[in-house]
DNA sequence: CAAGAATTCAAACGATCGTATGATTCAAAC
DNA sequence: GTTTGAATCATACGATCGTTTGAATTCTTG
């Protein structure tokens, strides 16, 4: 039961994170949900902040690494095309609950929250993990995408982000506008379906004109 | 100088808020950059939870009422196409800097976090104040694509939701991507004119043939 | 100007937080 | 079986939090 504690902290704090966010989410509570001491926390950790980023590195990198193993394999097979650039991009965040790892569809859940808000020092953290992923599959879709412009480009990817961010975060948007929730998130594959060719559009929308009509009165 | 003093407070803490998030911004950090006294907010306000509150019912109510009249205009000008539809939704948060209230700006940034992030009852009380504006435009964007399937539509608005909230909360995603960082954000009309054609044809997209290729080996 | 309501003030309360401490338990090595 | 280092434990510290209180002040009204 030596590094039993450790997990169990990350399982927990993993958790509690997600549902309560950071600050709102005691040690307390998380070693009183783990089942070990207070203490522990500070004894494997070091701290709050660094447990923290413990949660990030663990699963953040395995995505990261299939995601270029993706990437590159499209390559290597020549099709790398739009819509398989994408999958590549968001598969791997996706299709995690059937591989016997219900933790991680809450650790996307945190992911994105954070990426949406966390203003803090812990975003540029997660942002380092982020960049050699991100730089490249932005050199991948400037390749697919070859007449748009770089800061349209660069536009775009900012939007692409925020559907992702959101799509992770899971906030129950949809119920909003009826009063139907999200039907079976667990359907990863049905989501694909959707979000890529939503995506896949908005990518190769055509520029918008310089000028636009003036707005309403 | 009566309640001028909850005006003060009403900047203040949406200020801190926008910057730091609810629960690490502190009522003594909020009255003394409003220069007030620390009670003054349980005196006005009643507690610190009713002024988050009183933060979004001030600022989001105008928004809508401006979303809920741009959408009339169009329909009595029989000009409801898609684009239209999304400026009459997109633009009232956006064109808030040249009306000479930066701190609408601000608002903008702590409503999409909060879209994004929060969990707890503060997001049903959000929604509650949304429910009126996204029934309408729900009702206009089944007219403007008649031929897409409701349940796609409601996925669309989810990834729609997604974009705007991302864009609002103004997180500095782009320097992901390179070392550009938001080109101007002050200039409105430029992110209008980038966010609508994205929007748009996303919207548009042609549906997923319902079997897809497998994935990577 | 005086009376009463509205507001502001300094100060404190109880609760909770992250972290640190020193004793105690446990497991492996000799 | 003894020793040694890692791990766990109960406990406490100092800080900060939201909220409350009751007196002091300001404003309104007659």
């Amino acid at each position: 039961m030596q590094d039993d504690t450790r997990e169990r902290i990350l399982e927990a704090a993993e958790a509690l994170f997600a549902e309560h966010g950071f600050s709102r989410t005691s040690l307390r509570a998380i070693t009183a949900r783990a089942g070990v001491n207070l203490a522990a926390v500070n004894y494997h950790f070091g701290s709050k902040h660094a447990l923290i980023q413990a949660i990030f590195t663990r699963r953040l990198e395995p995505i990261n690494q299939e995601r270029l193993a993706r990437l590159e394999a499209l390559r290597r097979q020549g099709r790398a095309d739009l819509e398989a650039i994408l999958e590549a991009f968001i598969a791997p965040t996706l299709k995690s609950e059937k591989d016997h790892h219900p933790g991680e569809v809450r650790f996307m859940r945190l992911l994105g929250r954070t990426h949406a808000g966390a203003a803090d020092a812990l975003r540029d953290f997660v942002h380092g993990l982020y960049a050699e992923v991100l730089a490249a599959f932005e050199q991948a879709l400037v390749e697919a995408l070859p007449e748009l412009p770089r800061l349209e480009l660069h536009w775009r990817l900012h939007f692409l982000m925020g559907v992702v961010s959101f799509t992770m975060a899971g906030t129950d948007t949809m119920r909003l506008f009826t009063d139907c929730h999200l039907p079976e998130a667990g359907d990863r594959e049905a989501l694909l379906r959707r979000l890529i060719p939503f995506l896949a559009a908005g990518l190769r929308a055509p520029l918008a004109p310089t000028e636009r009509r003036p707005s309403l009165p």
